[in-house]
RNA sequence: GCGCCCAUAGCUCAGCUGGAUAGAGUGUCGGACUACGAAUCCGAAGGUCGAAGGUUCGAAUCCUUCUGGGCGCGCCA
């Protein structure tokens, strides 16, 4: 609809260039955006004023030049109107509208894809967590909005790779199998001091103990190096799988997940020191190794060999996204938790230095999550081990609930997790709202079925008998919602869906209350009948990219 | 001290990358089921968009300063 206002609009630019009342060849970039009041149509274009600012003109005296040029040969206008300081308003034929629900009802489950990706190679790099612990909630929002991101990007022909890297390198591991080996020792009954920097959770005793069923008492007086690396390795392993359950649990499936200790065994991090070496930015001091990231803007320079001669972290995770882009993909997208904002200037340096465009890496910062119950904070403590898991909150509130609740609020503002909140199954709870109107579109349909109706398909109905204002609104809503996951897309924003979703369904109560779908009038039904489908087909297709269920019967 | 994020109705938040008279939900008050699902709907009330300047035809949105809150500022990850 849009593109074809677009293209009216070319044309009478060009018509007005071309007699030469209009002088200026730099046609701004066009646009049209949706109205927000119906008094202003469905359209508008203020290119008037921005050509008026370009060409000292009066504005409205260059729109009315445009609108007199406009060659509707299609006959889609109702009318155009000059507005405000300059406004172009254009107002549709409502049956226009009404003939897009064909496409709606043919596309089906696709309706809402796009090609904008062209097959551009992404990969979501998300979670990311130490195999140290089970997930937490914190965890819990970075995943669905990493996931949901990708869901969208998919829907707009991005080849979408989902990836999540485990830190499986580095002293963190060391005192995971530590940890775990004290406890051991201390279920076979020998007196042990538990370091405060051991891990304190439960699990890490739980672990011991299944260790103990399974291989005895074999590990018992043998302290050495192979025997921490084999706890720590039991660990991680059983920890991942327990993180992989939980994150399946709550919807979330990885296409990768990629072991940091690969890079070292494939000498990923020494070929990357040498780059940067060959490259000019690095320099020693005295043992130590420092990248000049600020070369590219951070604040201050950054070590990437310690004194000790290991390399650091971030060593590692510059090393972690050359591979990345070694394996094709043209972006990037990291999801991190916003206490590592101030890490992004240092990876934007690092994927510089080995020669990629910024525009290569998007990070996406997910604020963090304060759990309440009813109102009052639930305390957690990490360091105690006393948390509640990702495992728990799916477990207590649902997969639907909990996934709809992290999706509705902008990823960079602080969001409160209400456990008491998520588990209502009442209008309190917005999941619920969306959810209810899926079913009850399911359940009407069902019952015109019973009265004898068949499912209408666009050929069946008589498009002028949807001619009501909120049937129009639901209309014009369900054309949107291709603009809106592209927009999603572009901006890596899934909380508009979310918007969406609760627009479309209140749209659709309101309409059912006032209205009847199923009647004695079989053309009226019919076409109704259509409309509610169509609205289904959206409904069912934006919560297939939120990751949440559209059921028929609640 | 420096950097990033946030500040919009009593509360929780949207506001589509600068558009026209700033919107939902929730809460409060008042209404709607003998018809397709009341987990629903309709109506009322509720605002100096934290403050002050600036940019321009036009600012909640962009720039500067300030206030208040969150998070960072390791040879941890």
């Amino acid at each position: 609809m849009k593109q074809k206002l677009i293209h009216l609009l070319k044309e009478s630019l060009d018509i007005c260039f071309e007699r030469g009342v209009l002088e200026t060849r730099d046609i701004p970039s066009i646009e049209i955006e949706a109205t927000k009041e119906e008094a202003h149509g469905d359209y508008a274009t203020n290119v008037a004023m921005v050509l008026a600012s370009l060409m000292k003109m009066n504005p409205r005296k260059i729109a009315s030049l445009i609108v007199e040029n406009i060659l509707d040969n299609d006959g889609i206008l109702e009318k155009v109107e000059i507005a405000g300081p300059g406004f172009i308003n254009f107002f549709m034929k409502d049956i226009l509208w009404v003939t897009l629900l064909e496409e709606v009802n043919d596309r089906n489950d696709t309706y809402g894809t796009s090609a904008l990706g062209a097959n551009k190679r992404v990969q979501v790099e998300f979670v990311s967590a130490n195999p140290t612990g089970p997930l937490h909630i914190g965890h819990a929002r970075g995943a669905v909005i990493g996931d949901v991101i990708a869901n969208i990007l998919k829907a707009c022909s991005f080849s979408v790779s989902k990836e999540y890297y485990i830190n499986d390198a580095g002293n963190q591991m060391n005192n995971l199998g530590k940890s775990v080996l004290l406890r051991y020792l201390e279920l076979l009954g020998i007196h042990i001091e538990y370091p405060e920097e051991c891990y304190q959770g439960q699990y890490i005793v739980d672990l011991a103990g299944e260790i103990i069923e399974k291989y005895g008492t074999r590990y018992k007086d043998n302290g050495s190096d192979d025997n921490i690396r084999f706890f720590t390795e039991y660990a991680a392993a059983s920890i991942l799988d327990g993180i992989k359950k939980d994150l399946e649990d709550f919807g979330v499936v990885f296409d990768c997940f990629f072991s940091e200790k690969t890079l070292y065994q494939n000498n990923g991090v020494e070929k990357l020191l040498h780059e940067l070496g060959k490259k000019g930015y690095v320099y020693n001091d005295g043992a130590t190794l420092w990248f000049k990231t600020t070369d590219f803007g951070d604040e201050k320079d950054r070590v990437v060999v310690r004194e000790n001669g290991e390399p650091t972290y971030f060593a590692a995770d510059i090393a972690y996204h050359k591979n990345k882009y070694e394996r094709g993909f043209d972006t990037v997208i990291d999801i991190w938790g916003a206490d590592h904002h101030g890490y992004v200037p240092r990876m934007y340096a690092g994927i510089q230095a080995i020669g990629k465009d910024k525009g290569a890496l998007q990070v996406v910062l997910v604020q963090l999550v304060s759990l309440l119950r009813d109102g009052k904070p639930v305390a957690m403590s990490t360091r105690a081990g006393e948390f509640v898991t990702l495992g728990e909150v799916v477990a207590e509130v649902g997969k639907d609930a909990s996934r709809y609740n992290f999706l509705m609020r902008r990823s960079h503002s602080h969001l409160d997790f209400d456990l008491e909140l998520a588990k209502k199954q009442s209008n309190e709870n917005p999941v619920y709202y969306v959810q209810y109107a899926h079913a009850r579109i399911s359940s009407i349909l069902r019952t015109a079925q019973e009265r004898g109706y068949a499912i209408p398909e666009y050929k069946d109905i008589n498009v002028n008998l949807l001619n009501l204002p909120e049937e129009l609104a639901l209309i014009k809503t369900i054309d949107r919602f291709p603009e809106l996951v592209e927009g999603s897309a572009q901006a890596l924003e899934p909380h508009r869906i979310t918007f969406f979703c609760n627009d479309l369904a209140s749209l659709f109560h309101s309409y059912y209350n006032k209205n009847r779908v199923v009647s004695d009038d079989a053309e009226l039904t019919k076409a109704r009948l259509f409309l509610v489908k169509c609205i289904g087909i959206v409904l069912r297709n934006a919560l297939r990219l939120l990751g949440v269920s559209a059921p028929d019967r609640m």
